[in-house]
RNA sequence: GGAUUCUUAGCUCAGUUGGUUAGAGCACCUGCCUUACAAGCAGGGGGUCACAGGUUCGAGUCCUGUAGAGUCCACCA
């Protein structure tokens, strides 16, 4: 037998070990409809947060649901190099022990980093384990594994052969810490104190300067320009002429360009074309020449004069001192601005001239907003969050592919005497292959088809593509969703996934983010340890409204934890009181057994509408609800009267044995426990145990508003009962005109035979609590002693009654009178408005009678 | 500047296509060790749904405006 507490730690332990060993998380049976997703693959390189153990459990939950509900479920599993973020921990780690990358080179520092990956790729299957997650593990893939390689490789090519790629010189966002060049998406912008340096550029063959200001001064070796407005009256008639760059002493003209904000700053912009992507683009309308004045690293070269050699920072210091000496500096505005900063290394990005290979993007972007706008559309869950992606497709540039890095796919473009070729294999002798590997995301974004074997025309992509659904959360839309949407498309011909699942984000129990620097982290595995996975997954699942973000409150874990004992000791009494049941006999049932069926069926109906929809918090309270107030604090109490009855034994087993299921994909473990105590039952798991239906033969809806009645009576007698100080061994007189009531009434008030009476004697008064309503009528009364004081206190909580009731009442007629309302609300809740109407009208008589 | 979410009980949140006396958990008050569960049971108190208008027979829900909080994108020489 159970033991009485809940252990989630002896619950918890060898099941998954278990239903792997069985294979229960492996797909492919071709009898059943197939469903799939691909798990969002996490990068290698740290632990699992609370966002993936909310982001994987919901994907569980359908995972389970759908197997449960005879789908062939394929859950795919697999990580992500992460390029930059993996590189840099392996650079860090190897600094430590005192290498340097480039002295053990490509190949030495790879074997490290695949070294690093499979460690990190242990911890992480251990966690997913510890998450209860069902992956079909047979599946497994990472985005640089040979599947990946391949199906990377052709795209590329194809996308070269079509245009969609090209390789050029343009200004992109450099990370001089991992020295490689970032997409638009990978640099976050902070809002850093800096400042504006007013710099006096000379005017050629004159004493007078253009006040300059500048938040980068060091830049100014680049300078191949000024620009000023054309319309600009300050200015303008300065146009052609040429100012005297400080301390480089180069002469540059002055241009006139709308990039100049004549409101902004002075209204004279220096133009350095190699270090500033608008400055970039005024040099190509001016055609001017771009000087680039620093190394990969951010050090000053030799353009930048007798800087060279100097940290960008460094220069910057020193050069404000020359330029004072020299007076060319005309103030230091102190300024606040945002600049931009690598997601990864949190380095400031330098603009920065490079070649690169880019994605070429307005095709495919047009592709994906022309795509939504039909049937064919990718369904965002909750819809809002289309938004997002239409915004980004709309106003999108082109993408940034190539990284500077070793750990990740190698670009396929080879090279000899200045001649290149795109193709996976070396073109022959004295070609050598590019440097660069791609953006981790370019893999990723062929995830949901790379992982099933595409291009190749393989079963499972055959079978499985395009996914069902995928689920992540709003700040990942425009890093993946979009480009796997994109990709799909291009290569595909269709969306990779019908629906698109969005979750929010984590935050803290004051609503701050989750962060290292705030050190405010809830490791996953901390909690589980503490209250147990199930109790986690719950939690995480049903706190919040889909694309909300989730606060996270321990003492929420923490009565999860005690709904889960509730859970554990409804299980304890059934399994106790039905040991000795051999088989399911429902030809007996009594009232409430009748009630307990109907709303269980009714419960089934709502959970199974709500998972279908994706609302896990809906199914939570509904699932809560059904079994704390209907099966464990009515239908367990009143079982307890009928415990000889087969039928309510059966009734009892059988809600549990749904009750069970039905939380099965929320509570993979406790509930396998306790199924696997159940005497009947129709498989060895409950994991591939059939989810409820709803049974026809189980809907007596007419008990659902008797037992309303009947519970409302019971708690108004024990009300009335307790303000009055009524004693246990009061006398009494119960009457009711239903006797499936007047059974349960009496029994839970403990209304005994001893105490009844008949006939009032004279020395005692009554307390009267009674109902009437259509359904039921019933009349309890208690005979005490009391006190003239008792007495009029009675009368006075009677006339507070009847006034609610009259106000009731009158509301209810005017509703009822209004013909708008009548003729336009839903039949079945005017029904109800007369319903309650009557049974008001017919509780107000016996009151009058009373008061009177 | 653009987009977007939020404002409901002391706290954290639900509240489906508008349906008329707004729900839950925790916290609070009262009484119970009634053997499935005191991590529990039985009762109870607590909300002019941010504010102001509008549409409607009917608004927490739809529309407009105001205030406050958050997030994303763009700009920031």
């Amino acid at each position: 037998m159970l033991e009485t507490k809940y252990n989630h730690k002896k619950v918890e332990e060898k099941k998954y070990e278990k239903w792997l060993d069985k294979g229960y998380f492996l797909s492919g049976d071709k009898t059943k409809t197939p469903f799939s997703m691909v798990l969002p693959p996490p990068n290698v390189t740290g632990k699992l947060h609370l966002g993936h153990a909310w982001d994987v459990t919901i994907q569980d939950i359908i995972a389970r649901y759908k197997r449960m509900d005879g789908y062939d479920v394929l859950w795919l599993p697999g990580m992500d190099h992460a390029a930059i973020a993996t590189e840099a921990k392996v650079v860090a780690k190897l600094k430590e022990e005192g290498i340097n990358k480039y002295e053990i080179g490509r190949e030495g520092f790879l074997k490290k980093a695949w070294e690093w990956k499979d460690e990190y790729a242990k911890n992480i299957r251990n966690q997913w384990a510890k998450m209860g997650i069902s992956l079909d593990y047979s599946k497994e893939r990472f985005t640089l594994d040979e599947i990946s390689t391949k199906a990377v490789n052709y795209a590329f090519i194809k996308m070269y052969n079509d245009g969609l790629i090209y390789k050029g010189k343009k200004i992109i966002n450099w990370d001089p810490e991992a020295k490689t060049a970032l997409s638009n998406e990978e640099v976050i912008y902070k809002n850093v104190e800096g400042a504006f340096y007013h710099l006096k550029y000379y005017i050629e063959d004159s004493n007078e300067y253009l006040d300059v200001a500048t938040t980068r001064p060091e830049t100014l070796f680049g300078d191949t320009a000024v620009a000023v407005n054309p319309k600009d009256e300050r200015y303008n008639k300065l146009i052609g002429k040429n100012v005297i760059l400080p301390i480089v002493n180069r002469l540059i003209p002055i241009i006139g360009d709308e990039h100049a904000d004549m409101e902004k700053g002075t209204g004279c912009v220096k133009i350095t074309p190699a270090h500033d992507p608008n400055d970039f683009e005024v040099g190509n309308r001016h055609d001017l020449q771009r000087i680039v004045i620093m190394d990969e690293s951010a050090h000053m070269n030799e353009n930048a004069l007798h800087y060279k050699g100097l940290d960008r920072f460094e220069a910057r210091e020193k050069l404000i001192e020359e330029l004072k000496e020299k007076d060319l500096l005309i103030e230091i505005e102190k300024i606040t601005h945002s600049v931009g900063h690598s997601e990864r290394t949190g380095v400031m990005i330098e603009p920065y001239l490079s070649q690169q290979w880019f994605v070429k993007m307005r095709p495919l972007a047009d592709a994906v907003l022309a795509n939504q706008k039909t049937e064919g559309k990718v369904n965002f869950i909750p819809e809002r969050f289309e938004k997002i992606l239409n915004n980004w497709m709309n106003d999108c540039y082109d993408w940034c592919i190539s990284r500077q890095l070793w750990w990740g796919i190698r670009v396929p473009a080879w090279y000899k005497d200045g001649e290149m070729k795109v193709q996976v294999e070396s073109p022959g002798e004295g070609w050598v292959q590019d440097e660069d590997v791609l953006d981790t995301w370019f893999s990723s974004a062929l995830w949901p088809f790379s992982t099933l074997g595409w291009p190749d025309n393989t079963e499972l992509y055959n079978r499985y593509y395009p996914t069902n659904v995928l689920v992540t959360a709003y700040d990942i839309i425009f890093f993946w969703v979009a480009r796997m949407v994109f990709q799909g498309l291009e290569f595909t011909d269709k969306i990779p996934f019908n629906d698109c699942l969005i979750h929010g984000l984590i935050r803290d129990k004051d609503g701050r983010k989750m962060s290292k620097s705030l050190g405010n982290g809830i490791d996953p595995m901390d909690m589980i340890e503490e209250y147990g996975c199930d109790a986690l997954r719950f939690f995480l699942t049903t706190n919040s409204a889909p694309g909300q973000d989730l606060r996270f409150d321990e003492e929420k874990v923490k009565s999860t934890w005690n709904f889960i004992n509730k859970i554990w000791n409804a299980s304890r009494f059934v399994l106790i009181n039905t040991e000795n049941l051999k088989e399911y006999d429902f030809k007996n049932l009594t009232f409430s057994d009748k009630w307990i069926l109907t709303r269980l069926n009714k419960t089934i109906e709502e959970v199974r509408k709500n998972m279908d929809k994706y609302e896990f918090h809906n199914v939570g309270s509904e699932l809560y609800s059904f079994i704390w107030n209907d099966f464990c604090d009515a239908y367990i109490e009143f079982s307890k009267f009928n415990m000889d009855n087969i039928s309510s034994k059966s009734t009892l087993l059988y809600v549990l044995e749904n009750i069970l299921k039905l939380l099965h994909p929320f509570m993979p473990f406790v509930t396998e426990e306790l199924y696997s105590n159940l005497k009947i039952k129709e498989t060895e798991s409950i994991m591939i145990s059939p989810y409820p239906n709803v049974k026809e033969e189980f809907n007596f809806d007419d008990t659902i508003n008797v037992m309303e009645d009947i519970r409302n009576f019971i708690t108004k007698a024990r009300t009335i009962k307790k303000e009055n100080n009524i004693k246990k061994d009061a006398k009494y007189k119960f009457e009711s005109d239903n006797s499936d009531a007047y059974i349960l009434i009496s029994n839970t008030l403990k209304l005994t035979e001893e105490n009844k009476i008949d006939q009032n004697n004279d020395d005692y008064n009554e307390l009267i609590i009674d109902s009437k309503s259509n359904e039921l009528q019933n009349t309890l009364i208690y005979y005490y002693k009391e006190s003239l004081e008792d007495k009029n206190k009675v009368i006075e909580e009677l006339k507070k009654e009847k006034e609610k009731l009259e106000n009731s009442i009158s509301r209810r007629e005017k509703l009822l009178s209004n013909p708008g309302y009548v003729n336009n609300a839903p039949s079945n809740l005017v029904e109800e408005e007369k319903r309650k109407l009557e049974n008001e009208k017919l509780t107000l008589s016996e009151i009058i009678k009373k008061i009177i």
